[in-house]
DNA sequence: AATATGATACCAACCAGTCTGTATGTCAAA
DNA sequence: TTTGACATACAGACTGGTTGGTATCATATT
């Protein structure tokens, strides 16, 4: 027990966490082009050059952010499917409640690294764009892995398509998360999620869909 | 018929709409802080000593580009509710023809100002936060409108809160747009729109609610 | 003449990124 | 175990360019 990392002054480790999460602070509050490469230094207690080091570019710092990000939403998520024999209904029903959960917190705007830094970049920046599509294409993956056993087990009648449904999910709770910070009342989001989960659960106990003038339509996804 | 504007050299109003224009097209792509007045004057075709003669501060152009986008918007779903004696349901379902064909207009990103302002700005800047969730709330408001008069008229039993699906309604479409944006598939976008109508459809149709454990919750704004 | 517009030059602060130098840890040879 | 060469990690001054905003002046419209 000699040995237990008797504080280094040098850990690049540790360094590169610290600058990555004054990124996530200071971009989540104030977007990515009003954070200064400074102010993420002086937030991690770091130099320039210690950055530069760490990061060739800003760009590739805001990367890491959402990358970090993606990670930090992943082990939240976890919670919701971790028992193995779960009903997929169930891992849905603490799917949702994990999301109602995040709006609950104390002091903190329920918003997303996400929603904002795509809403912001994705037509100026192509790297941070593909990493956000990569986020939510995890996200709605596993949600709609989800829906499908759901449907598989309680509905396999039931007439709608798992993948349509999941990004139909993404989109309600990323808008959520957006009007809930635009109008200062999280009590939106939650109303919102508990009007969707309604709806899946509503998904799940149809036989045979009753009478549906609308169909759903085939997806068409360009270039 | 002498005095038709032949074409002052001074026109203050026309260099107000070219200001704002020249925002508003800027912004939508690049954000607002990547976005600087000198780059709002060039494409404008104007210069700074105009600018800030016509707007106290860039934060001002902003809220004006807000606005511009509101009144636009307005513009566009008025076609929705211009018929006086038009079913309410089908003033739905023409709201949601329009929002379709927003996102199939041709080599336009389907994005929002009010969207993108808000993600961005509204944690650091009160006053655009404000405008935006105007905006939010006037759509809102009119999408409630429709949705109370469809109910009054073809399910005044059914159990669901007019002024809570209209802001679900409203989350849905803004992230339909930020998701839609990020993966590059604006089919994402009518596909949600489809099922988000169809949900509707069915809430109108319904003459009692058949089995909801899950209950509308009332809703809870906070300060 | 008075005022509303618009043009231009200019400013201090700030920006992302570079450069040069120094401290620290690592590992192999002695 | 010591030494010393080397790569990594960090410090911070500096640069060229940009930022939002101002001051001043010119001209058009009333």
């Amino acid at each position: 027990m000699s040995k237990s990392t008797p504080k280094p002054r040098r850990n690049p480790v540790e360094t590169r966490e610290r600058l990555v999460g004054a990124a996530v602070r200071l971009m989540l509050r104030q977007g990515y082009a009003a954070t200064s490469v400074d102010d993420i230094c002086a937030e991690a207690g770091v130099t320039k050059g210690s950055f530069f080091h760490h990061f060739e570019s800003k760009e590739t710092l805001g990367r890491a952010a959402v990358e970090w990000w993606g990670a930090f939403g992943t082990a939240l998520y976890a919670e919701a499917w971790k028992d193995e024999g779960l009903d997929p209904l169930d891992q849905i029903r603490r799917f949702f409640g994990i999301m109602i959960g995040f709006t609950e917190r104390e002091d903190e705007v329920c918003t997303c690294m996400v929603g904002m830094m795509s809403q912001e970049l994705s037509q100026t920046h192509p790297a941070i764009r593909e990493e956000c599509a990569r986020q939510l294409d995890l996200w709605t993956s596993n949600c709609a892995n989800m829906l499908a056993a759901a449907k598989a087990r309680h509905a396999p009648e039931a007439d709608f398509d798992p993948e349509a449904v999941a990004w139909y999910l993404n989109s309600l709770w990323q808008g959520s998360m957006l009007v809930g910070k635009t109008e200062n009342r999280p009590d939106i989001i939650r109303s919102n999620l508990r009007l969707a989960l309604a709806w899946v659960e509503g998904l799940l106990t149809q036989t045979r869909n009753p009478k549906s003038e609308i169909r759903n339509p085939k997806s068409e996804p360009e270039t």
